[in-house]
DNA sequence: AAAGAATATGTTACCGGTAGCAATTTGCTG
DNA sequence: CAGCAAATTGCTACCGGTAACATATTCTTT
């Protein structure tokens, strides 16, 4: 269709709009405007657009306001890759994850976009292994070739302190998405899940149980015990003592869910009452229950963790602990871009995950 | 720590690694290696550099060896800003969707990854809102302002043939996840629903059912009369026909898919089986049949599609389609990033997903 | 009103690559 | 061995921005 001459190797010249073949196009025009033209258009320097561009003190209301003005008119926007080359860092935002579940991700990402929407930067996603021998030198690779402005790490990656002190000698700001304050990162955002599985002990106890098990995460995750750690407690105000063999390691999956219930719910005295630590393992908590043909809530209550969408497929809906990851995430990118100069820096954003009450629990039936 | 001497308004000077501080560091020295450097190493101009990186053929095997051997040793990767800037696009894949599951995306990211890792390419994600009247212009902007080399698109936004032909215009590579060819994608990565639906529908007449009953997916997805008409076309072909009354539209949500089963299962004579065209609406039909007391798979047989994460939560476990979106994207990256001399173009990737049999079908019991 | 400080703006080099063309080397022909 | 084409390689400008420094311009101050 378009003719071309391309006479040397490897060309894919791309000529600047030049007809006006359809001109009932209700789409942007995709003429390519640069700081030369916008400041050919405003009568100065491109050094002064530049200066415009970014918030430089140094320039005239008036001025700014003239090349601001060009700016919107023309539809300009910098070019990302010439202003990285300058700054010698890009405008990206990288993702780092390894294997949490796919909601969480997604959230992540919906929730930290949000945040970037309008501000020039955009996320770039860099999923992992933790186990590689590789995997700190792929991440750091990474990180130095794009020239990351910022990394946001996923649990259980957001806890490797190794990882994140190379990338923050390598000048990437790092956030990590954590239960608990991670040192050397630039900022957390911490999810206080002790205090929200001391609001799940409550609603046991205020209930009226008394024998609560509790299956807990897998011991590399931070998590694990901050809710462990943060139910118990909340259980021990109460006057409620866990004996141990009502702590069930399991591994967050919904497998480990289902064997840990096994074991739980297959003892003569078994308990009325089970905290799974995350919504997957209370999905296997009901599977189980549901082969040994004991019904929730009547029979046994069940707290889960993070209201993913599986606690309301479960039946009875699940009462569990919404975890705020848009917030978090949304938080996490504010700051990542946040200019340095606000000395609130090294700081920590808490967020408290609060208790959402379904049907999946009631107080204990009499015997 | 580090001294600085910043004298100017906003500078992040990053030195090029002086002292040997921490001189046990397991990781990549973070030294920035430049064109020039290996130039000057190999002893010959970046130009020639330049060539060897491209894959040019006008460079001696020597010279290339030669370069070759410096650039492992240094271990240099050209800055993909630089090269953007130059060649007037990046190297960056956009991931373009507007609300599929999360299971899908991640999935999706991961073997679009796989496939990118270390060609040089990133994947960079953007959420979209498919009704908002800003919908394409946002898109179109995206992809102009990152100069993206290429596009992923997720259903339903992959079925969008305005934004594609816009994206084509703008130099974009766009490809398509869908159950069916898109016209105007460059390329498309199709998964044959049509063939996988009628593997269901032999399924169930396999087994002796009669009366069989589908839930649809919402009108505007493509793969919504693919899906029913391949199966319904299957169940013909065996010689049993679908009255209307057991064709319910659904949403493909959890909770379209519990409405429309309470429809089919209140009448007198309901159906023995049903084929729910996605697993949340197969687990809304658990849902339904569990209120009404009607088990599976001894009262009623169900197939899902997708092969979710949730069709092995279920109970009992869903006999569903497995949809390879790993696969799919896999292809999907490796065509964006293949040259264009591969006059394959303009092709399409077909992928079959095939049944998974597992335990919520069996045979009807006759009444 | 002149001088010095503070404020605004422009000039030039450079970020790390690639394109176009010139320059050099090599190979083949007669 | 000259003569010319083809194969290699290098030089210089340029992609679209920013940094450092120079150059106005304006405001105070004496």
């Amino acid at each position: 269709m378009t003719k071309k001459t391309a006479k040397s190797k490897d060309t894919a010249s791309r000529t600047t709009s030049t007809t006006g073949k359809d001109e009932a196009s209700p789409i942007a025009v995709p003429a390519t405007v640069t700081i030369n033209d916008v400041a050919r258009l405003a009568g100065v320097s491109k050094k002064t657009v530049s200066r415009v561009i970014n918030n430089s003190p140094f320039v005239m209301e008036e001025t700014r306001n003239q090349v601001n003005a060009v700016i919107k008119q023309t539809g300009y926007s910098p070019n990302p890759q010439a202003r990285g080359l300058a700054f010698r860092k890009s405008f990206l935002i990288g993702l780092i994850y390894d294997n949490p579940n796919a909601e969480f991700i997604v959230n992540v990402q919906d929730g930290a976009l949000e945040a970037l929407r309008d501000s020039g930067f955009e996320l770039i996603v860099h999923p992992c292994d933790r186990r590689s021998p590789k995997f700190t030198a792929d991440v750091t690779q990474f990180v130095e070739r794009q020239k990351l402005h910022g990394a946001i790490l996923l649990p259980p990656v957001s806890e490797n302190t190794v990882l994140i002190k190379a990338l923050r000698d390598q000048g990437c700001k790092v956030i990590s998405l954590a239960s608990v304050k991670i040192e050397g990162a630039t900022y957390c955002a911490v999810s206080s899940d002790r205090e929200a599985s001391a609001e799940a002990a409550a609603h046991f106890a205020t209930m009226g149980h008394k024998r609560i098990a509790v299956i807990t995460g897998p011991a590399n995750h931070r998590s694990t015990n901050e809710r462990l750690e943060g139910f118990v407690d909340g259980l021990n105000r109460r006057g409620i003592t866990v004996p141990p063999e009502f702590i069930v390691r399991g591994g967050y999956t919904f497998e480990s869910g289902m064997q840990a219930a096994e074991m739980l719910l297959s003892v003569r005295n078994r308990p009325t009452a089970i905290f799974a630590c995350n919504d997957e393992m209370a999905a296997g908590v009901y599977q189980a229950a549901y082969r040994l043909g004991i019904t929730i809530p009547d029979k046994l209550s069940v707290i889960g963790f993070d209201d993913s969408p599986i606690a309301l497929r479960l039946w009875p809906p699940l009462t569990t602990i919404r975890f705020p990851v848009k917030l978090m995430a949304r938080l996490a990118a504010t700051r990542l871009i946040r200019p340095d100069g606000s000395e609130q820096d090294q700081e920590v954003a808490f967020v408290v995950p609060h208790l959402v009450i379904r049907n999946s629990t009631q107080p204990p039936v009499l015997a």
